[in-house]
DNA sequence: TCCTGGCACTCTGGCTTGCTGAGTGCTAAT
DNA sequence: ATTAGCACTCAGCAAGCCAGAGTGCCAGGA
């Protein structure tokens, strides 16, 4: 019983503290919350949880506040939140009119950070691997070339090469009908295989080697290394409870990507429905402190979208909009 | 003579406020200054300066801070400062090796973030009318395609198309030939007209239309609306100047895009070299606290590249990096 | 064994007070 | 037109004080 009740106690302080965003009180609590206890039994649960490092007091004699671990007890014991039937709506009106991938994605970032009231952030979906379906090869000056491979499910990727020395038009047009009549239809190693040898036919433009090195990227699978954020405002905004000089470090955490895609790494091999990574946790100093909630979607749930706030933020509420996001998100990238 | 010397203590306000952030008083003045004159003397002009309206006091016997209109006088007379070597050198180095038109703008307003040290801004480059170059239909699922149109100045661009109803595959297949033979190497006018036609034909897919209308949109010219930013992080770092509370509206105006762009519209239209304007010159609410220095690159100076900051910010600095990088882009750009 | 009421103690936050120094406006003299 | 001098103002800081919220602990009751 008395066990129960600490836990109550201790969710009792969290749903406060996210709430006021200041110390609560064990009189406050005895007075407010239906736990059918006077406050000084509330103080000797505190004095325990706190014992356990659950929480902490700011300074002497001041209420308590949770800490990562407290909070991690809180969530671990959570099921996420229903999703408001409004919100679950906007998903559907939302998403559904995007027309490309890219449009898919910057939308739901868009609108989780809405559902939310935090930073969200959308992993590019993983690719798998494609065959070829048309290679086009367009001059830009006397050196320099686009490569656009357009691939079998419906990818479209580009990349400039250099083509070293001039090149006549003929030789072009000649490459450009040469490496569609190889390439058209595979995919993987029979890609390479067949693009190697045309490299190596007589007469071959110099730069062969390099258009077939990038309509081999462009058709291979795997996770594109690019994250996108939408709602950094929420961080800034008023009752965020971060400080103005804690924001900055977050900002350029997310801009620079690198951090952010290896925490995201990290919590996708955790395979959890949703993951939840506090304060601390995330092992990064310039998001000590700041919670991260994120999900897993599209094929293999290689992918992931999340949500980042600060610690001290409505878990089961954000919980419930990652989840739905990326179910939703399955929905639409798995065709 | 006197004249002269009032212009000299606004400037040498400017210069300090924007330094230290705080306000300056005569005596200070007098001292650190050569103007060669009394710090009663100087006391006089500020009385005149004040009148003027360009530069005010925080409170009752502060020292004087500048005025938005006193930002504005100061940047009128005001030759961009050359940029530092160093500075020059990054750009070509850190630009070369971009590797498509995405990937030189990215670069741009990451670089262009660093230089300033504020939030940069990079509207993409405006567009010329293109010829088709090939036409791309890519199934996804019964009901929906993508339109794949890559043109003659290497722009590729993708929209997703609803079929409407069941169509085979040789029919689709049909489609494919055909639009290619009717649009390849036209452009404008032209390609309006011969793609009118092919959706006339007896016997032609019922969603001819919709990828005619792709294909044209495909290849207009004119310019994208759409802005990135980077730098955000510069908005919050200690000593930006700007509160907590008003960063929140100036990444919401960044994210929204709308705000944005039409204020960049506005400035385009100064045709100035570089155009900057200054606190609520932006007649936005939210960017009121803000300045943004801008210049045209491109075609017809038709795109803006700039940078935004707090509207006590180092102007001639950043103003001599915001027209390096214009410069800079519109070589890459008009190619 | 667990809970509760009571009590003494501690500490923050807000408020007031007083002081200092930077900065001002004004005037009379150069 | 400039300067020196003087009286005045006011933010910012430090110190002191008070009230209120919150705590820990103990002894008594279920």
């Amino acid at each position: 019983m008395t066990e129960e009740r600490r836990r109550a106690v201790l969710h009792a302080i969290v749903e406060g503290y996210v709430a006021t965003h200041e110390p609560v009180g064990s009189k406050a609590l005895a007075e407010t919350r239906a736990l059918g206890v006077s406050s000084a039994t509330i103080r000797n649960d505190m004095a325990i949880l706190e014992e356990e490092g659950l929480i902490a007091q700011p300074y002497t004699s001041a209420g308590r506040i949770p800490t990562d671990k407290g909070y991690r007890s809180f969530v671990d014991q959570l099921a996420a939140a229903a999703l408001p039937e409004a919100h679950r709506r906007a998903i559907g009106t939302f998403l559904s009119d995007a027309v490309d991938l890219n449009d898919v994605v910057e939308r739901s970032v868009r609108l989780l950070s809405q559902l939310t009231r935090q930073v969200a952030v959308v992993q590019y979906p993983s690719l798998r691997e494609s065959a070829v379906r048309r290679v086009e090869l367009v001059r830009m000056g006397a050196e320099h070339a686009l490569v656009v491979v357009v691939s079998s499910d419906a990818r479209v990727e580009q990349q400039s090469i250099a083509l070293g020395e001039a090149t006549s038009d003929e030789d072009f047009e000649r490459a450009v009908r040469e490496v569609n009549a190889t390439a058209h239809g595979l995919g993987g190693a029979r890609l390479e295989a067949a693009l190697t040898l045309w490299v190596q036919a007589p007469d071959q433009v110099p730069w062969a080697g390099t258009v077939a090195d990038a309509v081999v990227a462009a058709t291979r699978g795997g996770t594109v290394e690019r994250v996108v954020f939408a709602g950094a405002s929420n961080l800034a905004r008023a009752g965020s409870g971060l400080e103005a000089d804690t924001i900055a470090p977050v900002l350029d955490a997310l801009e620079e990507q690198v951090v952010l895609l290896r925490l995201l790494h990290e919590m996708a091999a955790e395979g959890d429905d949703v993951s939840v990574r506090i304060g601390a946790e995330t092992h990064y100093e310039a998001l000590s402190r700041t919670s991260i909630v994120a999900a897993a979607y599209g094929r293999d749930a290689s992918s992931l979208v999340g949500a980042l706030g600060p610690t001290r933020m409505d878990y089961p509420g954000t919980m419930g909009a990652v989840r739905a996001v990326a179910r939703y998100l399955s929905k639409v990238v798995e065709l």
